[in-house]
Order: structure tokens, then C-alpha cells, then sequence
DNA sequence: ACTACATAGTGTCTCATAGCCACTATGTAG
DNA sequence: CTACATAGTGGCTATGAGACACTATGTAGT
């Protein structure tokens, strides 16, 4: 059967463009937090080209079933992750001769961020496994096949560069979330420590969150628990979090 | 010969797809500022689907001429303007079933930003015209075939954006000029009025440019010229522009 | 040559908001 | 009841934008 062929001999059978028309896919970027780090999501590859190899999720637009190229993103994230509403965002497109064996191919490059909370992974029969991997532990301990090592930065830095300006993390954390949550959500992305008062006043005087009345008990002093407001997901500040002087 | 039939009887004979593989183009939104407005170039059809309409330029991307996907941007835009320097951007890909009457399609939208000093418009056998409109015309005086308005609109967000926190507009301007002319430069892109020392300040301290040492003489105090640093076409400002309190 | 004027460019105040960091508040754990 | 950890605040400094009046330096008309 064909999942028996090496590589090169499908190289050889694939034969998809008589017309000179790239191929078209949807790569995306899931991203979360989970156990203190940013982690993004990999699947390996059940099938040529690249069997066997760590890629980001995404497979080829469906024109049957996808009346837009976002339709073919929510699909994809629903299908690999069981959520259906979360943050998605288009990145950027990558397309060359080069860049998948099979020729001349356009990949559309998807950022989402989801709630590690809600999360049920599943496989399917393009991929034999599914994971979650710290973006940290990218490029030395996992490589991506094709140039996914490239798309994945782009969608990394689109995600790094917004966090400076905008209310994007609160997209990482459960419904409800307290404000101690959310500075360190911001702080994981950023790699580098927020202070308190700043980013507590940066985010209360934007008014992009509400109180949900209930309290965080657990350990110390409770917290009172949050949750955004419609339209507060993707507030955009004047000013950048500068850092530390 | 082909180019007298309708576009009904045109897309009953295109058939390019026996794959079902999406049609890829590249379409691009130039911008200049002539006559004190901001301007983007459009080309009438010369060619079904779309015959007779103005569109912004753009095209299929050529398997055998480009290597990448900004390799058509350039020469789309090489083709048009003969400008083959000039600041280029990806902005967002459409793709949908409704969009282009020939199918599934994508287009991959880029931005690029010109003087309007070192430009010889030129169609070619796709475009039976070409013109600068100036934005504020665009809609009422000026549609565009296909989602070609959603792209305009797109790439020209885009570029308010970035205006409010980038120096992006140096690129709109000859290799030499005023600090006045930028300023001019940023008030037609934001459409509003900039503050003339704190334009000055932001720019001057934002270490971007470089005095040629030349005057521009003609009406009234010279005032100093300058010209971009490298790198400082595309410095990114810690504060947006805020405007008017 | 002198004066009017337009445009270039500056001095300096206020204001908004980020960083700093010590302080107070309120719970849990022993 | 005390220690401690974590939540949350007060109040200062620093940076850079907006406002706007002021000075500087050319051109043009007589």
C-alpha cells in the first residue's frame, strides 16, 4: 500500500500540478501556557513528505468544505485540539519553490491561542502523534520539517511584538483568571519580569476587564478573579511595556 | 479570438483546475502622495474575468520567474511603476470560494510605499490603463472588481497603523527632504494635524535620519535636508503618535 | 537697502503614563 | 496567636507627547 513507499518513490507518484497552480495549506501556531512556559503545538507527521518529522499542524485548504481560508484555520484547530473558539489571527504567508518537496507551494501562517484548560488533544490519520512543546525547546531539542521552523518564528515574534502593546494574553487564561495570573502570563511570553503596580494600573484603567465577584482562595490572601470584557481581548495600549530602565 | 468572448462565455471555457488546488495571485496596493493626497495605483482589465474594471495590479504568481512569493511582488511592481527599490510589505491573504469567478482562490495582499518622483507608469497586455486615485475617492468616485475594495482597505489599515508608531512614511519620500515635508507626509497618511515640535522631537531623537549637509532653498527660510539612515525606514516608536488632547 | 512676510526651527510648560519600591491588607499554616 | 506569603496601594521619578509662544533666516516687493 501507498504508506509503504520511501519517500522518493512518492516524490516520483506525486504528480498534483499538470497546471503550473502552487499548492495551497494552512500552517498554524496553537499556543498556550501550561506548567509555567509557552508551549506550542507539533504533530507528527503520519504521511509523506516528511514522515515521521515534527511540523506544525495545517493541511491543505478543503474546497468542499472551506468557504474561506479562516474556515480552513478553525477547521484545522478543531480538528487537532476539540476547541472551537479561541484567538486566531492571521500571520503571514510563505511561499516559494523551495520550501515543500512537492513544488511551488503558498502555506497561510495562523496564530491561536487557547486556554490550556480546554484542551482534549486528538490525532488523526495525518499524524501519529500529537504534543505539546515548550517554544523554548525549539530548534534544539525539536526541529519542524519543511520551513516550519520559520513560520513557527514569525507567528512567535507576531506574538512577542503584540504583547508589548496589547491585552492579547488574556486569550491564554481560563474564563475567569486573577490579575497576579495574568501579569505572569504576560511574563512568560515576554521572558523577562513585568512590575506589579505598572502592569495592574496598565490593565485596570484600560477597562478591559471585570470583576466576576468571586474570589481565588487557595494559598494566602485571596485574589479576586476577573474575566474580560467583549471587545477586551484585543485592546491596544499608546504606550509599549518598556522594561526595566 | 479569445479576448472578444464574454466573461460568461470566458469562464465556461476556463477550466484550470482538474486539481482541486486554489487559484494563487499576488495583488498590491502602491501608495504615493502626489498633489498633497495619498494615492494607490489601479489598472483597468484588459482581460476576463473583471474586463473593463480598474483592480488593484497584481497577478499569478509565475512557478518558472519566482522563486518566492515576494519575488512576484517586486515584479508586479517593477512591471508597473519601473521602481525596483522601494519598501515592500505582506499584509494579509484572502482566499475564499466567492471571491474570484474562476473558483477557489487566494490572494497573498502586499503594500509598498514610493515617491512619486521616480515613477514612469506603464501598462502592459493585462492592463489596458493605469492612473493614480487618490484614496478619498476610492468607494464613491472609484470601485475596484473582485474584493479589491476589502484588499484596499486592508492595506491601507495597515498603513494608519503603522504610521501611528512606525517612521514608515519615509518611505513615501525622495531620498532627500525636509523635516517639514515628512511631517506634511504623516498628516495626509493620518489625515490630521501633527504637532510641529513634537514631530520634530520624536523624529530628531528617534536617531533615524541624517543631515545631507544640503539646503532646500525656494520659498522663505531654507530649511535643512536629510535623508534616512539605514535601518530607519522602519524604526518602531516605544509611544503611538497620540494626536489632539 | 529696507521692510513685510512666510516658513524653519526652538524654549519651556503641562500632562499622561510607565517604572520604582516601600508600604498596607488579608488570607493560610503551624 | 504568630509567621509568612501573596494581594493590592501610595506616592515618587522619568520619559516623551501636546501646546504654544517665541526666535531665526530666508525671499519678495518697493
Amino acid at each position: 500500500m501507498a504508506k509503504q513507499l520511501t519517500e522518493k518513490q512518492f516524490l516520483k507518484n506525486y504528480n498534483i500540478h499538470d497546471f503550473d497552480v502552487p499548492l495551497v495549506t494552512v500552517d498554524m501556531a496553537i499556543f498556550t501556557v501550561k506548567e509555567g512556559k509557552l508551549q506550542v503545538l507539533v504533530v507528527k507527521r503520519a504521511q509523506h513528505p516528511g514522515k515521521g518529522k515534527w511540523a506544525l499542524p495545517g493541511g491543505f485548504v478543503d474546497m468542499t468544505l472551506d468557504k474561506t481560508l479562516n474556515d480552513t484555520a478553525y477547521r484545522k484547530l478543531k480538528e487537532k485540539t476539540g476547541v472551537d473558539s479561541s484567538y486566531l489571527e492571521q500571520v503571514e504567508s510563505f511561499g516559494g519553490v523551495n520550501r515543500d518537496p512537492r513544488g511551488w507551494s503558498v502555506t497561510v501562517a495562523y496564530l491561536a491561542l487557547i486556554s490550556s484548560d480546554d484542551i482534549v488533544l486528538s490525532k488523526d490519520e495525518s499524524s501519529e502523534d500529537v504534543t505539546w512543546v515548550p517554544i523554548e525547546d525549539m530548534g534544539e531539542k525539536v526541529t519542524l520539517a519543511f520551513d516550519h521552523d520559520a513560520v513557527l518564528n514569525a507567528c512567535h515574534g507576531r506574538l512577542k511584538g503584540k504583547v508589548q502593546y496589547t491585552s492579547l494574553p488574556v486569550n491564554l487564561l481560563p474564563a475567569d483568571f486573577t490579575l497576579t495570573e495574568l501579569q505572569k502570563t504576560f511574563e512568560i511570553i515576554l521572558d523577562k519580569s513585568v512590575e506589579k503596580k505598572s502592569f495592574r494600573r496598565r490593565i485596570l484603567d484600560a477597562d478591559i476587564l471585570e470583576e466576576t465577584g468571586e474570589m481565588k482562595t487557595g494559598s494566602n490572601r485571596p485574589a479576586k478573579l476577573y474575566r474580560v470584557k467583549p471587545e477586551g481581548e484585543s485592546h491596544f495600549f499608546a504606550r509599549s511595556l518598556e522594561g526595566p530602565r
